[in-house]
DNA sequence: GTACCGATGTTCT
DNA sequence: GAACATCGGTACC
């Protein structure tokens, strides 16, 4: 079964009630990228709660880690919500036109400052506010990659630096789901720190990002 | 299917 | 100036 989803549910009433605690992103980032797959990312748009099952993460190790915006350790105004506490959103404007959301991870003594983007998800709540921000009916390019869920769950530079256990940007854990089956490549679209397979995903899953090269 | 290419604004050198 | 954790389009095989 390639699919994440293991219910039948489209809308969801009280997802406050399954927020994964802060205490889940306090783990390496690696972890943190793996374990985040099959979780929700939910945000509320115009009253309704829009998003879908995570189905590929990238790691970003902070510090040491060339591709990673918090590299050398500098702290700037754009990298400053990833050498604070996990649990918190970093959300960043690229290309001039798209955003980009990732989780901050484990911080240990504020110096590591690693994060998890998130690059794909299966689409479930709020499939027509999401094509009509998408401008597209294909189920499949809702959310199949960085720019683009973030188009479809309208999220923004306001999105930043948000708790997700709290507020209109969550990340849930649905009770009796299935672990997904982990794939791991190369992670895409940098110049810099491609050694490492740290982007992750779910094995087959039809909303994957598309991408040259993996 | 693969290969470029332009849009567009912020960040960094 | 150049680079950028992207995307949608066009051209061609």
């Amino acid at each position: 079964m390639a699919r994440t989803r293991n219910n039948k549910m489209t809308t969801i009433k009280n997802p406050e009630k399954y927020v994964l605690p802060l205490n889940f992103y306090r783990r390496d980032t690696i972890s943190a990228a793996r374990a985040l797959l099959g979780k929700i990312l939910i945000k509320k748009v115009n009253g309704k709660w829009a998003g879908g099952y995570i189905v590929e993460t990238e790691a970003y190790l902070g510090s040491d880690d060339p591709a990673c915006h918090a590299a050398g350790g500098k702290i700037t105004d754009r990298n400053r919500v990833m050498f604070g506490p996990p649990g918190l959103s970093y959300v960043y404007f690229i290309y001039g036109m798209y955003y980009c959301v990732n989780v901050v991870a484990f911080n240990e003594e504020n110096e590591r400052a690693g994060a998890v983007l998130i690059r794909a998800l299966e689409p479930v709540f709020d499939i027509v506010g999401m094509k009509k921000r998408r401008k597209t009916e294909a189920l499949e390019e809702l959310t199949n990659g960085p720019g683009k869920l973030c188009q479809a769950l309208n999220i923004t530079r306001e999105d930043n630096a948000r708790k997700l256990d709290e507020g209109n940007l969550l990340i849930i854990d649905l009770p009796g789901e299935r672990r997904p089956v982990i794939e791991s490549a190369c992670r895409i679209g940098i110049r810099r720190g491609c050694e490492l397979p740290l982007r992750f995903f779910c094995k087959d899953n039809p909303f994957i990002s598309k991408h040259k090269k993996g």
